[in-house]
DNA sequence: ACAAAAGTGTTGACTATACACCCATGG
DNA sequence: CCATGGGTGTATAGTCAACACTTTTGT
């Protein structure tokens, strides 16, 4: 385990991501399973080091597990309940894991976790990346991380449900606002692709032809070469962002 | 001065307020103005008692400005680059302030000021209060609370003015999607009040009866009995909002 | 030639803004 | 009875969704 004091860090602060990633008309979220036994899921998180500003963490936290850098990302909303802690977590740990601890320093462990046991203030960001572009990495603390649709999500620890339920909403009134779709899509695609994701995302449909005027009329995108799929039918155009 | 330590207070979290109000067609901010010299004006802040939420906090440090419980707050921002810190302002205060310091004890300066000179992330926070309820409270910290012009504002400490100018843009995309202006206002108030209140946050006009039917299309409004001001001409209905 | 799906054009409903008018109030 | 500002109705323009039609592709 990695030493955590407030040397280094920032005490009692944790950033939590909520990773957004969308593939075959689905929107998923990059979930970790802690590699200690006793089935603990979460979303990844990290802690701010003293020499780094909240965004840089942020963007820390993700290129460790995406290999991304310059990730959009968003702030979307602090959690500091008085009680909110780990406590709950850390101690199903112990109990599930007795035979790992104990060959351990006992000093170590209990550095470690006074600092995860303490009350933390989560300060949460929603990140939107390009789903064929993540290679999945685990740090040292996962058994595993990968992407699990935003409607069967395991069981999370703590409050992360709830962090996640907030982030998809502020993530919808985002998208009405501003043009930041396009980080979850690839360089290229078809209109098709764009009107799956705003279904997926907002749980409607649109008719076809009416979006497809309402996104163009945007004045965003770029019309290239037909993307020829070998289907029966009329070959789509691809489309790229402006600049 | 309070006693700063991590065992009362989270280390290195501070909460800043923009407490809005209005008054004659003019938005204002509360900005307080240290007791001790070098004219530093800044935002009234405090910081988060271990068994305190974060909500709890920013409330605690509203009422004892303000006087007012249960004020309507929106968290729009943190602020927390690695550089940021309070030293360029206790340099000041330190120069300025020779006098004062050399009556006190040593070590209780030294603890405070490594408290508040620590690097801190803020967590900003804009209210909407009624004006005419607030009766601006002065800390043991505030040689004057007072009311600011939000476009007459002093020069303020840090990046206060920063957080000032994002909490206004905060609350103009707020005000368009949900109705809380009514914070602002007093319980009872005319049409014109509201348009004036618009248009001062807005910059901007709008035509008199659009805005009115506007408005009371919205379905808020309770019309009550008309207000009689003297002038001649006829008298305007009184409003409240509903329930 | 045909099925499937992409692209475009047209209509009608709804909404927002501009314009016009009438009404109450106190001097 | 007049100046002032408040309240309401109507016409027009602009926006958005429903419908209809044409085009392209591979079998």
């Amino acid at each position: 385990m990695p030493g955590f004091n407030s040397e280094t860090y920032i005490p009692q602060v944790a950033i939590d991501c909520v990773i957004f990633g969308f593939r075959d008309k689905k929107l998923s979220v990059l979930i970790s399973k802690l590699h200690l036994k006793g089935e603990i899921y979460g979303l990844p998180s990290g802690f701010i080091k003293q020499d780094e500003g909240l965004e840089d963490a942020a963007q820390r936290i993700l290129k460790e597990r995406t290999g991304l850098s310059e990730i959009y990302l968003e702030h979307f909303k602090n959690f500091g309940n008085a009680n909110r802690t780990n406590r709950d977590v850390i101690q199903r740990i112990m109990e599930y894991n007795t035979d790992f601890f104990a060959g351990l320093d006992r000093f170590d462990i209990k550095n470690e976790f006074e600092w995860l046991s303490q009350r933390f203030i989560s300060i949460c960001y929603y990140a939107l990346v390009d789903i064929n572009k993540v290679t999945p990495t685990k740090t040292e603390m996962d058994e595993s991380l990968e992407w699990y649709d935003i409607h069967a999500l395991p069981g999370l620890m703590m409050d992360h449900k709830e962090i996640v339920d907030l982030a998809l909403e502020s993530l919808r009134q985002n998208l009405d606002k501003n043009i930041i779709i396009l980080n979850l899509l690839p360089e290229k695609f078809i209109m098709k692709e764009v009107q799956d994701l705003y279904e997926t995302v907002f749980e409607t449909t649109y008719a076809r032809n009416n979006f497809q005027k309402k996104i163009l009329d945007l004045g965003v995108l770029d019309r290239l070469e037909k993307k020829f799929t070998g289907a029966q039918n009329k070959a789509p155009y691809l489309y790229r962002f402006k600049k």
